[in-house]
DNA sequence: CTGAAAGCGCTTACAG
DNA sequence: CTGAAAGCGCTTACAG
């Protein structure tokens, strides 16, 4: 393994000084274009790659971005949105010589920790916030820290003021996918309609169950069959037990995630109810499971891969020019399948 | 947001030079209780942290260490495996002040360009060498690079040398937990069974299949039935119409992965099949949602979150000290659940 | 036990 | 258009 070149090697083979170099391959002006051929020949006979730490050394960036996630493991391991996420993320960083760095921290108290080590190691330019919650305590962390971010969808304005977002939105809106959903099932003559959601303090979860309520309210049909679940496929389950054990149980129910409503079809069949005559489910996420369990799963599908590139675009933006505006992708839609039909009569 | 504190900060603060500093902060020997005491006092009353940056230029190491992963963004979101893996190893890294650089591809051919990446731009110390293949490239791809790894299991040792291994190898024996499966279906009474494996190249999955042959093979019975897949639920899916449309069909099925198993629960419904009567399903991973499909899936369970975390432990001895010992952690066991049962007489 | 200095490999005013 | 120099914040021989 020979040494890899410098600044120094390529500056003493063109003939000129290394600020020179510099200036050529970083695309600066006042640079003669025959220099800077020559310049750039050169560094490409020597196969010369500019050193990332002292760069970031003098220019006090490190051309990363980082991904702080507070999940458990095993609802992690679950959910196929983050892994998707963050291959689109990569697509994106790839081409611009960027790298990510991933935390990933069991829960919320050690989520503080992660964003202030990434800050004080001035491990990266910026992050990604997903799951965002009400209030949430990281956008003020965040801003104290002097850390740039975009957030997955719009944080809430806080409170009275009707302050401008601190940071760049990448939003992908699931409010007609659940409409779509919720919608569907109303058509096929349901009438009793549960909800189970991810924690309430994460935004998604209100905002997703706000939009299943309106529409059942615009039907004029009964709204108070919602259950809050922490997304992993075991409260799923129980949700779905106790939903079934109801007197008045509903006839359809719509999950919050793929492996939720694959557990319900496995309680549902654990009763002997029949899928979707007796209950119809649907689920989110649209994974790729969905289309292989039986009956194959009604979800609602968003683009994850799509988003993470996205939002990495908006971060890189963000990072190198000080300003990225919003952006909106195309919002969730509802992919019917066969756990849902007709309620019987 | 005040200035970060400097190495110059502290040192001027406690009357020494910097050097001292840096002595005192490292551990190093030379320099008495006292000035050190005074220097950790300074230190931690100005919130000292040291810059990972300089340090990195100065050091030539990169305090972080690398994970690629050339799988489809749909395979990885449907196999727990990886977040686990990383949650296990974000739990090592922790404590040590490393950080993880994580790179998603989607196949082997930006697999390579990926460790060169990580290489030039010398992001990482270090990288963990998972889903290791026959022959596989990265090994002598790595050694070129110069780049320390550890490997998830013990790679092949190459043709006709003994080689030794070039990298400590944290292994997680699955044999013993498909032996276990086989066996349990055997006792059980079937005797067409078949073996639904993830890729060839992958070391994994001829290591399995081989236990698989070995262990029908002492109980004197046919070992013909094996598809070989690319671990999607789509493929395991489709293996499994395969082989049920065969004349001998199979009684039991052994998949590769917990989605795959998922699956063909799916495709069996989807035929009118009574699970386990009809036919008995395991899968590997044991997965969370193994227990919540209907019927439970018996599964071979490894243990990824312990796995990441000893491989992460090794591969930061390995970078810090040159050497770390091979790790070998509890086998995989299997875990039975309803999707198996006695053959129906 | 402690200090002064060079060096890691870049970037960026400042002169010319 | 180009060069010489300082500086980013550390570590590490080298003197004393």
């Amino acid at each position: 393994m020979k040494r890899k070149a410098t600044i120094n090697d390529v500056a003493r083979e063109a003939g000129v000084s290394k600020g020179l170099v510099s200036f050529a391959l970083n695309d600066r002006p006042g640079v003669s274009t025959e220099t800077r051929d020559r310049i750039l020949t050169v560094a490409r006979e020597l196969d010369y790659q500019p050193s990332v730490s002292a760069r970031s050394l003098s220019t006090r960036s490190s051309y990363a971005v980082g991904l702080v996630i507070a999940r458990d493991p095993d609802i992690l391991g679950a959910d196929p949105f983050f892994p998707s996420f963050i291959a689109g993320v990569e697509r994106a960083l790839l081409t611009e010589g960027q790298a990510l760095v991933l935390s990933v921290v069991g829960d919320d108290e050690h989520e503080a920790a992660a964003y202030q080590r990434l800050a004080a190691d001035a491990r990266v330019d910026g992050v990604f916030l997903t799951d965002l919650r009400h209030d949430d305590p990281r956008i003020p962390l965040l801003q104290r820290l002097g850390m740039p971010a975009v957030t997955l969808g719009h944080p809430e304005t806080s409170g009275s003021e009707p302050a401008d977002a601190p940071y760049p939105a990448v939003s992908l809106d699931d409010t007609p996918g659940v409409v779509a959903a919720v919608q569907h099932l109303i058509d096929l003559g349901h009438r009793r309609i549960a909800h189970v959601i991810g924690p309430r303090r994460m935004l998604h979860a209100t905002r997703r169950n706000a939009a299943f309520v309106d529409t059942l309210r615009a039907a004029g049909l009964p709204t108070d069959l919602v259950v809050e679940t922490d997304f992993t496929a075991a409260q799923g389950a129980s949700a779905t037990e106790h939903l079934l054990d109801l007197a008045d149980r509903p006839t359809a129910i719509v999950f919050g995630n793929d492996p939720m409503a694959i557990a319900a079809i496995g309680v549902a069949h654990e009763r002997g109810l029949r899928l979707p005559d007796d209950l119809s489910i649907t689920g989110f996420d649209d994974s790729e499971l969905a289309r292989f369990v039986y009956p194959s799963l009604t979800s609602v599908r968003t683009d994850p891969l799509l988003w993470g590139e996205a939002a990495a675009r908006t971060l890189l933006r963000l990072t190198t020019t000080g300003h990225a505006d919003d952006v909106d992708l195309e919002p969730a839609r509802v992919i019917t399948r066969a756990s849902t039909g007709p309620v019987r009569a």
